[in-house]
DNA sequence: GTGGTCTAGACCACC
DNA sequence: GTGGTCTAGACCACG
């Protein structure tokens, strides 16, 4: 698994990183179990602070989608969701009500969206979580 | 019109009220032409500072979501869209990714999340724009 | 790069610096990459309070000339046009008018004012956009 | 001689108004000497408030573009030079600037730039003050 | 009355 | 150290 950080990109370093990240795993590019470089490892490779990698780790374990196994590194953790129903479908709805209102900036059509919300919903892993 | 900010969000209250009067205006709750409340007004009933009001109006001016008379007050200015097709395509496909890896993140399959997209869809003034 | 504002100008002092760094970048005066004085810096330097630069720097942000990278400053960003073509003729032909009108009111003539024009353009790095 | 405002514009209407008499007087289509409707006449008319006609006026003849006769009323002044060489040399060159910078901006070549201007320059009244 | 600008100084997040 | 946000309150321009 390769990564790509831009340090002349507007958006923070750790930030960048941890998106790859979590796109990686919805994509099923890294697989729950799987280990990840290590905060050094990573550090030397892009040629970051090591503080910065281990921020975006962090970052990434308080949301469920890594895990630290002392003295072993970082894996790719089971996917388990601990939210209700209820909770799930809120987050849902909010996504969803950010992506109208500005798919309707952008100037497209509703079907415009829809045609193009399925054909990328092909290029995602679903299964590896349903 | 209602909008309400919450001071212990972690996202910035002018933030939360533009992100409303995005919305609002998206879903055609908010019409061109309409009157906004004024800065003071909007100030006194969400008890929050002038200033964090106009900010967020200023910003959404600067979308064009918003256009102010001066002495008379904010209004819902009128649609259009001059960014080239590619920027547009490009921005949505970067939308698209972002719901895609939360989706699978809160837990989604594939079909819900097109379920869900198609029935919140019906929910938004696309006309207006298209 | 100096930078100079005047509060007896009947100009906002914040629109007196955007439009100065707007030039200098314009001019090659200030490249891509390139770091700018950071706020705090820059409002000791001018004896101007740290929130007008930072209003200043906001807006070039905005405008896509500056992006701000957290903790390190505020730096000149990469040119990109996303406007159409019609748009963008339908801004020139306003900033011509405005130029002819202003140009007669100081009582040049066509040919004053073309070569005026030819000769300053050679001033400006047209190519780095172009 | 028509004048036309919008209340709709982002712009204050006596500013809609002061260019469009300022830019009609450089154009030829006001002539010096020549009466301009009365506050009152033109504030029926377009449905204004006379203050904001009033407004235009006044700042017109500041600028020296009008002249109030007592009684008489309002009157496209005769064009006169009170700045020195040196003075509205760099006017110019402001304006100048301003324009390169702004259409460097939108992204135009240099020569889109000149020939814009040339063009454009053929549809004013440049005899009338040389 | 309206919004636009600026100041002084606070607290926070990021590196 | 950096910028980002917010407050409190000032003064001005506009209609």
């Amino acid at each position: 698994m390769e990564f790509q950080v831009s340090t002349s990109s507007r958006q923070a370093i750790y930030r960048q990183l941890q998106t790859q990240v979590r796109e990686a795993v919805a994509r099923g590019k890294l697989s729950p179990g799987e280990k990840l470089p290590s905060v050094r490892e990573l550090s030397r490779k892009l040629v970051v602070n090591p503080n910065t990698i281990a921020r975006a780790y962090t970052e990434l374990e308080r949301e469920g989608v890594l895990h630290t196994r002392q003295g072993m590194g970082v894996f790719v953790a089971e996917p388990s969701s601990d939210l209700t129903k209820t909770a799930r479908k809120k987050q849902l709805r909010e996504l969803l009500d950010r992506l109208m209102t500005e798919a309707i900036y952008l100037g497209f059509t509703k079907d415009e969206l829809l045609n193009a919300v399925t054909e990328r919903a092909e290029q995602f892993q679903w299964e590896a979580r349903a």
